[in-house]
Formats: structure tokens, sequence, C-alpha cells
DNA sequence: TGGCTTATACTTAGCCTGAGCATAATCGAA
DNA sequence: TTCGATTATGCTCAGGCTAAGTATAAGCCA
């Protein structure tokens, strides 16, 4: 059975008809604001910013910066890809079989959103109250979701398969005296969605799901949320990107709020300074924070040179120089 | 101008069509056999496994593995998605304007292709020969590249244009004492586009290319190549991925000449075996190898364990454990 | 002035990493 | 049989990075 290069030709027992699909564009807009992450959302803070894919974009992004900026007024600054979603049934209501959500994590500075948009402004934790663990580990995971994960791992058929369970249950949330991992995001909200813990479950026709802290969104957005969450978490320790979130000017502690909003957990203040410093990533405006409470502190400025000078990328690998 | 959440509602400059497109599934499929990373490739080696994405199939990742077992007789095991591309004027001929393609990863063990198929395993480094570092920089980086390179960015208008495309080509090359970071494959690929130094840019109606070493393909599969190779370069340093190219039982040898074959670049030894084995990413199988030249290495086999263990996430952050 | 808050400097121990030295096995040719 | 080539494997060492903690500075306000 020799196939042709590309396309089959009319051939092969793929019927010869075009299988047109429609695409939609899909974003995950944010911004920290007072140490607090942000989404952009529409639809009543029910959906992300999305739109189809049509024939007058010339591309996806721009496909995906017309919607944002008619859905929301708000233009788009760094923009990333992030992941392409087909699967049938996860979408809700069971609309074109045949749509695919692309998807795009975009960083910005929060604006007050143009009258006459629907759009807001929510917090990110709204939808994932379990992420937060600014503040130690969220009640709510030992209180309301342990004891559930552990019902869930108990219901299965086989002794086998509920070790298994119980073990994915126990890296995802950070059980058994193992350690959280903030980066598990999509992993912990899929796992959610398999023990059918959260609304988007029931929706999709599985069993009845019981109400879980956390607000659920249209199709599959707030799996779309995840992966941009995951994707920032895991970015923002490689890349320096919070900047993209930052006003011109700031202090060290409120970069370090940044990144403890989004990373959603706390960082050793000394240590983050002496990060920042020694890669040179920050540089002093000169300037002096006023309307602070404890000693004013130093303003400082991304120094965009960094980007320039180096390509930075992680190795975990002995490699050799010679 | 509010907007409604999702779809507009026929409303909007959005005309009421459907905007229909067809998405287009494309495989890089790799396999390291004796110490040389290969794809898969179809007609003559001039193009990745593809196909449209079609009605019958249940999801983006179903119909990927439908069309490489059509296409090639292999099939699919550990895959990831990749990248979805949808530039026009990127693809070669002027085909539908809106097709969109969604590539893929996918890691095996290279097996004989079955007759009747027009597949291959090609050598990747035959696509891209400036990529493999293993002896030392080629001389066509030297010798065929920077010249042009340099020509490239004397050609530019203005003077801060010309520094600012130098520095570009010095850092993705690694020219100027500048180090060789193996994983920009795709900055490169795409800076050699935009010099016109490769083929597919005179396709798409750039100036006309200087012949380049280094085998082009159809559409845009050689960017979807080159993505894919920088993925698994950056991969194999924070996850165990490798292990899916290799055969069950290996020496630790083998294993660190595949590392080597994927990232292009040698490793030191005895400081790859320590990690290997601090990790506890191997066990002994007890075995010792045969029909080796000096003395016999011992077997090992990857520790699946490993990935039950651990949830592993590079950190770069001072994160507090309290 | 003392207490509160935040900023900033410095120290220390442990771990990881790059790099190299040394020794062990095995084979084949001199 | 010995030497040389080749690969395997063990070990050391210095430098750098990291987590964590201590100490001090500089504002505000009661």
């Amino acid at each position: 059975m020799a196939v042709a290069p590309r396309k089959p030709k009319g051939s092969d027992k793929g019927s010869g008809t075009a299988h047109v699909i429609t695409a939609d564009l899909v974003a995950v807009l944010v911004a920290v604001t007072d140490g607090e992450p942000k989404i952009m959302t529409i639809a009543k803070a029910d959906a992300l910013p999305s739109g189809p894919f049509e024939f007058k974009h010339r591309s996806l992004q721009t496909g995906l910066r017309a919607w944002v900026e008619a859905q929301t007024g708000h233009p788009l600054g760094y923009v990333e890809q992030l992941y392409t979603f087909a699967d049938r049934g996860r979408t809700g209501d069971a609309k074109s079989p045949h749509t695919i959500s692309i998807s795009y994590l975009g960083l910005t500075r929060e604006d007050q959103v143009g009258a006459g948009f629907e759009a807001h402004w929510s917090g990110w934790y709204d939808y994932f109250p379990w992420e937060d663990h600014r503040a130690g580990a969220p009640a709510l995971i030992a209180k309301w979701l342990t004891p559930r994960l552990r019902a869930w791992a108990k219901s299965a058929p086989l002794a086998g398969l509920q070790r298994e369970r119980w073990q994915r249950a126990a890296i995802t949330f950070g059980l058994d005296e193992r350690e959280w991992n903030e980066e598990l995001v999509l992993q912990r909200y899929e796992l959610l969605y398999e023990a059918a813990l959260i609304p988007e479950a029931a929706r999709d026709g599985g069993a009845a799901a019981t109400l879980v802290p956390g607000r659920a969104m249209t199709g599959d957005h707030r799996r779309i949320l995840a992966t941009g969450i995951a994707r920032l978490r895991a970015k923002i320790k490689y890349r320096p990107v919070v900047f993209e979130l930052m006003p011109t000017e700031f202090t060290l502690l409120q970069l370090q709020r940044s990144v403890e909003a989004l990373a959603g957990r706390l960082v050793h203040k000394q240590n983050f300074r002496r990060l920042m410093e020694q890669q040179q990533l920050v540089e002093e405006t000169g300037a002096i924070a006023a309307d602070t409470v404890g000693r004013p502190a130093k303003l400082f400025r991304f120094r965009h040179a960094v980007l320039a000078e180096r390509a930075i990328a992680g190795t975990k690998l002995p490699l050799s120089r010679t």
C-alpha cells in the first residue's frame, strides 16, 4: 500500500471529501495586579477570549489578536502558542464534532477594560483554588479533595488499579509526605476530571460530579487555562518572562510577589534578590519607591539587553566543552 | 461592542460563513540506530509522514497514528504534540490557503520498513548538516555559512539592523567566541530561511537561494523537523525520554552515544555515568555485553519505576520549602 | 523612643558539575 | 608473552550554585 507523500490522492480508504473543520483560537491572557494573577475572561467570567480562525486572518496569531481586541479591547503583547485540542466529548455542548481549539498564552499588564466590553480580569485561583500554596497547602486539599480522591482510588475494580490511582493522586497533589509540585496544574485538573470531581466531568456525560470548590468554564476552557498556568509556571524558571507582567519600574519585592503569585508558592527573599542580581536581569533606575511601608526600596527595571546577550538554555547533561 | 462569548453570532464584521479549513497531521518520528539519529520519511525522503485530519478520527493523535501506520507500516509509540503551523506562503505550492499543520514528535526504535511502503529512515543530519557538532563544529559553518551570514547582515539597509542581524547569527550559530547552543535548531533554520540561504526561501518567493549543504523537504516539513529536533534536544535534559529510543538492554556507552546523537555534541563519559546512576534511571540486568572491542560492559535497563516515583520538575527559582 | 515593617548584606554548609587521573578488563598483533 | 589499543569503571578535586539563616539598615507611626 504505497501512499502519496502528503495528501491521499482520493485513493485510500479516506473518503474523497475535503474533511473540512473549523478552528477556534483561544487566549489565556495573563496579568498580575497587586500580587494576584488574573486572566482575561468574557461571558461573565465563564469563558476565555476566543473566536474562529477566519479566511481573512493572515496567520493564527493575527486571528487571535483580532479576536482578543474585538472582545476585550485589550491589545495583545507577548504571545506564545500553548496547545491544540481536539477531543470530542470534552467541549460541553455537542458542537460541531470537528472543531479544534488552538490555544495561546499571552502576557500583559492589567489595564482597565474599556466600557462596552463584556470582559473582566478574573483571579485565576477562582478557577483553581487548590493551586494557591502561598499560605501553605490550602485547607480544601486535606479536607475536601483528599478523602474524595481516596474514595475514587478505592472505587477501582482491581487492587493494582487502586494503588495506581492513589499513587497518581498522591504525586500530583503532594499527598503522603510528597512534595507539592506547582507545575502539575494540568495533571491535577485532568485527574479531577477523571475522578468526576468537577462539573465538566458530569457535563460531558460522566458520573454526576460532586460540587467542588473552584469555578468551571465553558467548554474545555478551564483545561486550556490549566495548560497555560502550567506552562507559565514552568517558564518563569528559565526565561525572563515575568517582566512582561511588570510595570517599567518596580521594586524587587514587587517582582518577587509577582513570581510568587504565578508559582503559587513563596520564594526565599534574599536568595531571590541574589539570583536577580547575579543573573543581571535587572538594573537600578536610581529612583526610590515612594509610599512604602518599611524601609524604602530601590526601583529596578528589566535589563532588556540580556535577551540579546544570552541564548539561555538549561543544561542537565554533562555536555563537554571541548 | 459587546461580543458574544465564543462564536460571533453571525454579527460582527466576520462573515457569517463557516470558515472551514483542513488540518494536516504531521509526524516527526525519531529513532537512533548505531549512534545515528534517524527520522521516518516518505516520498523518497522528501517528506514526513502526514495526512489530513478526517471525520473518522476520534482525536488528533488517533488520526496521526492511522496515517503513520498506513504510510510506513510502523506503529507509533511515545508521542507528544509539537506545534501547530498555519502561515501562508510557507508551504511551497500555493495549496489551499487555509490548511493548518498540527505536528507531533514520536519516539521509537528503528524497525525494518515493511515491503510495499515508500518509507525510509533518513539520517536527520542529512537535512541539518550544521547541527552535528559531535566532531567539533562542522567545517561548513566556518567555510560556508559564516561568510554568507556576514554578507546577509551587511546587506541590511541600516547600520543598526546590520549589527542586529549579525548578533542574531552569532548567537544562534555560536560565532564570535560564543558558545554553541544545540537547542536553537529552529532559530538557526529560520535565520537561514530569512537570509534566503536555503531552497525553501527561494521557493516561497524570496530571493534566489544560494544552494546550501543540507537537504530540503516538501512544504514546511523541514521547519517541522527543526521544531522536533529542538524539542527533543531540550527534553532529553530533564525527562528520561532517551529510553524510548533504546532497546530493552543496553550498555551505558550505547546510551551515551544515543544522547550524543540527539544532542549533536559529546558528553563527558564519567560524569554521564555518574548522572545516570545517582538519578537511578537505570539498573544492571546482571548480564554483560558480548562482542565488544575493549573491556566488556555491563548491560543496563531503564528503571521504569522512576516515572512513578518522581514528578520531576526543574527548579531555577529559590522556592521555599516551608 | 520603641516597635513594626521592609530592605539589604553576608555567612555557611551541602550539593552539583566539569574536568581530569588512575586502574581494570579484554583483544589482537608484535 | 608482552605491549598497545580500546573500552569500562572508580575516584578526586575545585568551583559554583543553592537553601537557609543571621545580622544590620532605614523608614513609619504611636
